[in-house]
DNA sequence: AGCACGCTCCGGGCGC
DNA sequence: TGCGCCCGGAGCGTG
């Protein structure tokens, strides 16, 4: 499940693609019919307009929360690829399928860009929960038009307190909220129980019953998970693989999540909020 | 209009 | 061996 630090990583590993020609590319059935009578997956806009990649230049990458984007140029004009991992996605840049190792990524190709320099670009997604979309302007994309600052920008923090005091979100829960790229981009389920470990607050706790100093604190816990998943290349839990097939040991260093006793030796309490799992320690947490 | 909430997409992996 | 269930990011429909 690609949060923040991972699709940086993803990010980090494609740059060695960029100067490189988009010669054509191959849509797996599932993208080009949907399957079982469903709408189609992954590409969701029109095929017309996903076919401007063909003899476009990848001339930069770039990341905005969990949305990452190759922007390309052709002839005259400049726009971008945007790609959303979803649960499940994965890149690879290989010569040929066989290449990836592992037979669910490589039996669950979605799109196959064929590069100028005769590799391939794989995009895999097992569950197909992953989005890839033509764009002119990464700011106007909508989610994007809309999300917070950057943790690396000045502005974040400001942000993130400021807007979680709005009042408008008084009545909410803590941990459902900060995984709203509104208020910060890129934080996951995961991380979420993880930094509201960290920052002592409890995820239950009402946005309204949170001083703007525990919300400070938060912020600092959310960029230093953030900051050690980077360090330690990711969390590999069963679906996310860097490009190179290779896996994080961020996992290894997770707090709360998927544990049943804390860091301090303490039982740990899981609640479903908002559909989703979350890991929390009612002596540790206030 | 704008918001909160629940449903939906999906296959691997697991328990029974 | 097979069946049912669980998991979750984010868009969408509903109230």
């Amino acid at each position: 499940m690609p949060e923040l630090p991972e699709v940086e990583l993803v990010k980090r590993d494609l740059e060695k693609i960029v100067g490189f020609e988009i010669i054509d590319y191959e849509l797996s059935d599932y993208v080009l019919n949907g399957h079982k009578g469903n709408k189609r997956t992954i590409v969701k806009q029109s095929l017309q307009e996903f076919n401007r990649v063909q003899y476009s230049t990848i001339y930069s990458l770039g990341r905005r929360g969990k949305y990452m984007y190759f922007s390309l140029r052709k002839e005259l004009s400049d726009f971008n690829l945007v790609a959303h991992l979803g649960m499940s996605g994965a890149f690879f840049i290989v010569n040929n399928l066989d290449e990836i190792t592992e037979k669910n990524f490589k039996k669950h190709w979605q799109v196959i860009f064929r590069l100028s320099n005769g590799q391939i670009l794989v995009y895999s997604d097992i569950r197909r929960f992953g989005e890839m979309r033509i764009v002119d302007s990464i700011e106007g994309f909508k989610p994007i038009a809309e999300m917070a600052p950057e943790y690396t920008e000045p502005s974040a923090r400001a942000h993130f307190i400021n807007t979680l005091k709005s009042g408008r979100y008084d009545e909410s829960f803590i941990k459902p909220i900060i995984m709203d790229a509104r208020i910060l981009p890129g934080v996951g389920n995961i991380y979420a129980s993880e930094a509201l470990y960290i920052s002592h607050i409890l995820p239950t706790k009402r946005v309204k019953n949170i001083s703007r100093e525990r919300l400070s604190n938060l912020f600092d816990a959310i960029i230093e998970v953030f900051e050690l998943s980077l360090s330690y290349g990711g969390s590999t839990i069963s679906d996310y693989r860097s490009v190179t097939g290779g896996s994080g040991e961020m996992q290894n260093k997770f707090k709360v999540y998927g544990l049943k006793t804390c860091s301090e030796g303490h039982e740990l309490k899981t609640k479903v909020m908002s559909g989703r799992n979350t890991y929390y320690c009612t002596k540790c947490q206030r």
